[in-house]
DNA sequence: CTTTAAAGGACCGCCCACGGCCCATTAACC
DNA sequence: GGTTAATGGGCCGTGGGCGGTCCTTTAAAG
């Protein structure tokens, strides 16, 4: 048996308690920009039921989210809880990053999202699709520096949902996450977010125009770019 | 909000009980034969601790692949969880198949399966990882009818470790049982095996040799065969 | 102004899973 | 042949998470 295979099998069947990771999940749909500033959630009965966690579990998740300045709950009919329009800076972090962690987590990227490109300029997108990808590409490239992580996150995933595969949707959602834990240790800069722009220009003409090849190396080329500056910051 | 978006993200948080995931993750070692047959599980306690799990909960699970057949276990020093060398034949399932269910794993297994190849064609390899990469070759290529499957999923796995990332060989395993779980509904034919034989030793020698564009485009061809089967049995 | 429906807020009893501990068994070693 | 260490087998008290139920608040509808 090899020692590589059985870690990878024998790795924690959770990573966490029902409360920590119903936490961490919604906190994806608002750090990923699915829930918009202002958006709300879905209500705390819908929640329970689709995360197949109690609503109790679900309660004190938005409420740790609550008190960590994300979210805001009003009662009442029509009430709900509500994403904070401005989010709160997230803490650093410690400055060490395990080498082998950054290897591991920028390789499933590459794949994944170069992956999506691919598979989404092979399909005959319906025109919501379209429009969709239009939109968070649009929406991407009007935003500022502070926005900007959200809003090319929501890209992202729009073009992961283009795939067609839900599996893969979370599974981009799933690393986007990592690779943000790690993109919080850099600064970001006003070219490398010009240079994103262009390139998600590229990746989504060539998914609407249905040239697969062409997706792919764009998205190549993309993530390739944001791996060579985390290498280069961290190590 | 996208409606497809919120349906990747507001999945359950987890997919069963405690129980059922620990004896989920054990059927997947036996499987995709991690652990050879007649080899050896690693002991309760080691399993309690990287599983995540309680001492009792895998004891449970044991117990359920004990009772099912799998495996098998001897007490004493020296002793431990061994894996039969004849698994039983597995339930053949409810006919029909969803076609969206369908859809998503075949474009998530292209997705990784392809990647998987890829990368590991773009690293230097140790020498154990090629040698070990041989002789999972081999060991599928002189499989007969009944171990097939076993070592076909071994060579795909060490595939997917020579990719160097843990999560990528996770992700393959996981959609590796989601495609054996539609394999066992149709026939396995010699012919078919034959050419996947040619084909894995395709993808190898790219690999080997270092060229990620034929490894890529070997594996696309090879999960395409199998993907084209199971839409013609199954729909 | 009253009614109503939908949402958050709070509580209770139950059970699964956990940690910890000790027992029983077995093959190797001296 | 006794000793030893590693392994499976079993038990018990505790706590987290669950299902269920009811209360409170709120804005739209009438």
């Amino acid at each position: 048996m090899s020692v590589q295979a059985s870690a990878a099998l024998f790795r924690p069947v959770r990573a966490g308690n029902a409360f920590e990771e119903t936490v961490e999940r919604l906190l994806q749909a608002v750090r990923l920009g699915v829930v918009e500033a202002g958006g709300r959630l879905p209500p705390e009965r819908e929640l329970s039921e689709r995360l197949g966690v109690s609503r109790v579990t679900v309660r004190e998740a938005i409420r740790a989210l609550s008190d960590a300045g994300y979210v805001e709950s009003r009662r009442g009919r029509y009430g709900g809880t509500f994403v904070n329009a401005v989010l709160p800076p997230k803490p650093a972090g410690d400055g060490v990053i395990d080498a082998e962690e950054l290897q591991d987590v920028l390789c499933l990227r590459h794949v994944l999202e170069t992956g999506t490109a691919e598979q989404a300029a092979m399909r005959s997108l319906m025109p919501d699709e379209r429009r969709h990808l239009k939109d968070a590409l649009t929406e991407a490239s009007v935003a500022d520096l502070d926005d900007y992580r959200r809003r090319d996150a929501r890209l992202h995933l729009a073009i992961a949902e283009s795939s067609g595969s839900t599996s893969l949707t979370s599974a981009v959602a799933d690393v986007r996450m990592r690779v943000d834990a790690l993109l919080d240790r850099i600064p970001l800069l006003q070219p490398n977010l010009d240079h994103s722009n262009t390139q998600h220009a590229t990746i989504v003409d060539a998914i609407l125009g249905g040239d697969p090849a062409t997706a792919r190396q764009a998205m190549a080329e993309h993530t390739e770019g944001t791996a060579s500056l985390l290498r280069g910051f961290l190590r």
